[in-house]
DNA sequence: AGATTAGTTCATAATTAATTCATTTTTGTA
DNA sequence: TACAAAAATGAATTAATTATGAACTAATCT
């Protein structure tokens, strides 16, 4: 599933974009000008960019040139009713990857962004983000910054399972029929030692924690910063 | 310099957009159909196709169906009249990158061949430079300097496909599939060896390593500069 | 043909992940 | 507070995967 982040002042137009998004099953997110997109990004992983050229605060092309200017390589599509030749220029050479006018077809926008993702190569990211830590399931590995924390499978698997639904109990049953399989007969202790090892490896992670759930199973929960 | 392959029956258009290209320092093939388009591409490295549509003997669709069919990944860009929804929608489903309409204005048509262009980079560049190392595919080599590190077919490819996405864990089966192709039987030891072999001859590259992924695969790691 | 190089296979050693088990610690509650 | 149940922990064990050296085969060059 995509993650992409819809950034456009006029409101009606900002909710049929992120509606025929989710129709073709990818995931939205929305800001309302250049600013509000940054601290979007800041938090979670974007795989790609609508945005609108003029809008208060920050508009499309400082927003472009921010992201490029710190390397920030996510396809960037642009969309606004600026139809000069200046204008696009402006655009493409800032670093967009395309460039729509409006009044603008939403099932060609819907074209063109699954083109741009063919093409930059994203086809199965899969990355969660959670402030500035980053779960990379392709590289089964916990990132901060420089720092990388490196897990095996089952506990990266164990992890993810817990991440991907935050403050939600699972019991030892059921993370083992996930991680382990149907059929397994691993003792529940197995999960213990697991936990307890990503604990440790994670320990100056504070973003956020596992806790057990006495006789019901484990939780991950999010800590706030 | 980019080779481009401008296929276009309209011999004025084809000059107009051929100069144009000079101009910008590509180096432009003609064809005035698809059949004569992929003779041009038997002959010669191609890193990006602009078709029309509308020609005889084949037109722009069918050429886009049979290099995609062929799991030819070049990115294509298709000027056409054909300005309705659906046409679009033909073009995109067939896997073109990008879509312009007649009357198009030339210097956008550049724009978009060079964000294009940019965004393909990756599949298309030949050489990958990371620090004061580069990664040569066509010496088959990683230069640093004056010292060159020779490296054999299967060892570069390996490296080449390993560093193309780098943090991300390449399983034995993929890469093999990748390299050896789709239906080779080779052990998977195999892999093992050529991925000691470079570790070894790249012993002291510290750019990057080469990490095992027990039960998964390899993955390439850049290390901090 | 003979020599050189690249690529593959194979047996064995080394390493690591995963599991089990025994013991200690923690926790809820009677 | 004491007790029993549950969980955490450390250590040992097991099972599996990977690294490695060397032999072998195939391909290429002279």
């Amino acid at each position: 599933m995509f993650n992409i982040l819809v950034v456009e002042d006029d409101k009606n137009l900002r909710k049929l974009i992120t509606t025929c998004l989710k129709r073709d099953n990818y995931n939205p997110f929305e800001a309302k000008d250049g600013e509000e997109a940054l601290h979007v990004l800041d938090e979670n992983y974007i795989d790609l960019i609508i945005t609108d050229i003029m809008m208060p605060n920050m508009d499309g092309y400082e927003l472009t040139r921010e992201l490029r200017n710190a390397k920030y390589d996510v396809p960037i599509l642009m969309v606004t009713a600026k139809n000069t030749f200046e204008d696009k220029k402006e655009g493409f050479t800032l670093g967009t990857d395309d460039y729509m006018v409006k009044p603008i077809n939403i099932e060609e926008l819907s074209l063109r962004v699954k083109a741009l993702l063919k093409r930059a190569n994203i086809a199965n990211e899969q990355k969660i983000k959670i402030g500035k830590l980053i779960i990379d399931y392709n590289g089964l590995s916990v990132v901060r910054g420089e720092k990388s924390y490196k897990l095996t499978q089952k506990e990266f698997y164990l992890l993810y399972k817990l991440i991907s639904t935050p403050n939600t109990i699972f019991t030892r049953q059921e993370l083992m029929e996930e991680i382990w399989g149907l059929d397994n007969e691993s003792d529940y202790r197995t999960i213990d030692v697991h936990i307890k090892r990503l604990r440790e490896k994670l320990i100056d992670v504070d973003e956020f924690g596992i806790e057990t759930i006495r006789g019901v199973g484990y939780k991950l929960v999010l800590k706030g910063e």
